[in-house]
DNA sequence: GCAAGATAGGTTATAATATAACATGCAATC
DNA sequence: GATTGCATGTTATATTATAACCTATCTTGC
């Protein structure tokens, strides 16, 4: 099941809400229900093969060789289309900030939302 | 309407799922639905009065006096409090990382899980 | 005053996202 | 072949969010 949802994102290549890999993967199997892909993107968000992008309730697939790097979403509000890169540099900075006050950091999630250059270029024309 | 949620979002102090806001309100407006919360939530947002806790579905009331930073959230995954930071080096560095392809950032997103100052000492008696 | 438009909120219904709880199948191991 | 563990199936429901349309109130220019 891990291995389909995978492969239904990396097709995709965008990001897809949890019912949309459902609809996918019914065409050749109509009585899977939501809690199997809940629970198979879990164990591959758990893994990092997945991603989550919080602020679009939605999911990608990895990108990155490395999958235990802190993700950075660059997400476009025109075309949706998403980049994913990283940086030692800011996820520490940021540890260091919040570990400011003691607390201690286990997960960061950073995503900029804007415009895609593709999509600027698109909208000078007109 | 913004006012009674701002002031139950302050009241509370930690995050709230729309439908608890709802919850308190109708105490003193039993007809309240959540469309009138949500609508009332977005003109806060808008207004930099309160944010949206993307990885929790939930919101808080701005604790800033300047409400036009980009919030960094540290949210402890015991007891569940939040809080907000600001550093203009991170946001700063971040519209950089995703500006390097072109990318026009216009809203950052970014959230720090992990345990408070609180919490691990608790935890550290046990 | 009053028509025209703007704005906030009410109402009903439903969409979209996610999980609880329990059942089933099936393979590995002893 | 009983037992255990794990992935998935099944049913139902919880939670989060919005669409679509309606009503009331205010306001601004005439």
């Amino acid at each position: 099941m891990q291995a389909e949802i995978l492969a239904v994102l990396r097709k995709c290549g965008s990001p897809m809400s949890a019912y949309e890999v459902l609809d996918r993967l019914r065409d050749g199997n109509p009585r899977l229900a939501p809690p199997t892909i809940y629970r198979a993107l879990a164990a591959l968000i758990e893994g990092g093969r997945v991603h989550r992008l919080e602020s679009l309730k939605a999911f990608v697939a990895c990108k990155c060789e490395q999958h235990r790097h802190v993700p950075i979403f660059s997400i476009c509000k025109e075309c949706g289309t998403v980049e994913e890169a990283f940086s030692w540099h800011i996820t520490n900075e940021l540890s260091k900030i919040a570990g400011q006050s003691g607390f201690a950091p286990v997960r960061q999630v950073i995503e900029v939302h804007g415009q895609c250059a593709r999509c600027e270029a698109k909208e000078a024309l007109a």
